[in-house]
DNA sequence: AACTATTGATAACG
DNA sequence: TCGTTATCAATAGTT
């Protein structure tokens, strides 16, 4: 629904990804309430982004309607905080080691490390991967320069357009002066206007 | 959407309701699914119908996502087991999550996304990192392929000196074959030696 | 269950 | 993030 179709993979675009998060996610939520109030059904839902903030809806109660689901698997035996808590939290950890081993392992694949496992066609992918990047990178530095250097010719403009002021009034002033001789015009202390900007380290 | 707008509120007429139900369900799970594949969220959707049936769909796993909004909704009142282990075990996994965190925005970073934190300092750094890791993947492939050459050239020499071999035989077998005639040379089954390597796949 | 006339949702764009 | 709009998708009412 929209300007041309979408296909049913992850959306690569980050932003385009965390926008289209949004509209669906207030669009699902829409439909789930509608859903319990015109057929007077239990709904309860859970989204969590990939960024990890969670949203959630629940018609009745989130408990009672999860206490429900659990009632109806018949996996009532490990809930409430009882001994099996701390089986739930060593599970999760191990969930945690686990995660943390895959992204290392793709961490050192990306520096170049640890390649013996990989097949040529790993190989391949990696390095396309890799040299996407340095691209994506090369041009956020190219628009950080662009920035900057449209910043100075800004800055530069400023810096003109004052420079002329103070001449003029500089001549306004020795003009005075060759009516009022007595008076040094070296006193008067010229202000230059200095906007200010992002230091830009291009080392 | 369809023939004439619907109030937001509770069907009257059970049948229509039934049908409602059953179609907005559908699209509902569907939507679910859109999103959590699309924008790569963790969603849990239950649905229990007016008269008791219930349906329910998850993206990764039912019990790990409703874990995740329990402590959301800092539902830790652990009883007391033992605050000293429990707050232990508690920062052990802050670590953990922290050095996911660390590891995925890494991991992010090196794939090009999320690069408006970055300042030229890390921009610079950040590429000369990938520009490695290029290096050290090439390396690696050229390392596999020459490995695959040479095995190939090995092959080639042991097939060669087994083919000299054979030659060899035949021209004894054919010479006798002049003196014992009645023998059909192309009855001696050749055995070729055919020495086995790793496949490697180019494409 | 199928069929469509409509309304609703949303992808792309500004 | 917000608004707009062209398009595609969902579905209410009907057969």
């Amino acid at each position: 629904m929209g300007r041309g179709k979408v296909e049913l993979k992850r959306i690569e675009n980050p932003t385009n990804r965390q926008v289209t998060f949004s509209k669906r996610r207030d669009g699902l939520f829409k439909k789930a309430i509608e859903l319990s109030i015109l057929c007077e059904a239990e709904v309860a839902l859970l989204v969590f982004s990939s960024s990890g903030k969670s949203y959630q809806f629940s018609s009745h109660d989130m408990d009672r309607t999860i206490r429900k689901y659990r009632n109806e698997k018949g996996l009532h035996k490990m809930n409430s905080h009882g001994v099996r808590t701390i089986e739930v939290w060593k599970n999760e950890m191990d969930e945690m080691k686990k995660a943390i081993d895959t992204l290392e392992t793709k961490l050192k694949h990306l520096a170049g490390e640890d390649l013996s496992t990989l097949g040529m066609k790993e190989l391949k992918q990696l390095e396309r991967q890799l040299r996407m990047g340095v691209d994506r990178v090369r041009s956020r530095k190219w628009r950080l320069l662009s920035e900057h250097v449209s910043l100075l010719k800004r800055n530069h403009k400023t810096l003109q357009e004052e420079n002329c002021n103070l001449q003029k009034k500089l001549h306004e002033i020795l003009s005075e002066g060759d009516e009022n001789s007595g008076l040094d015009s070296s006193d008067h202390v010229i202000q230059s206007f200095i906007p200010d900007g992002q230091p830009l380290n291009m080392n």
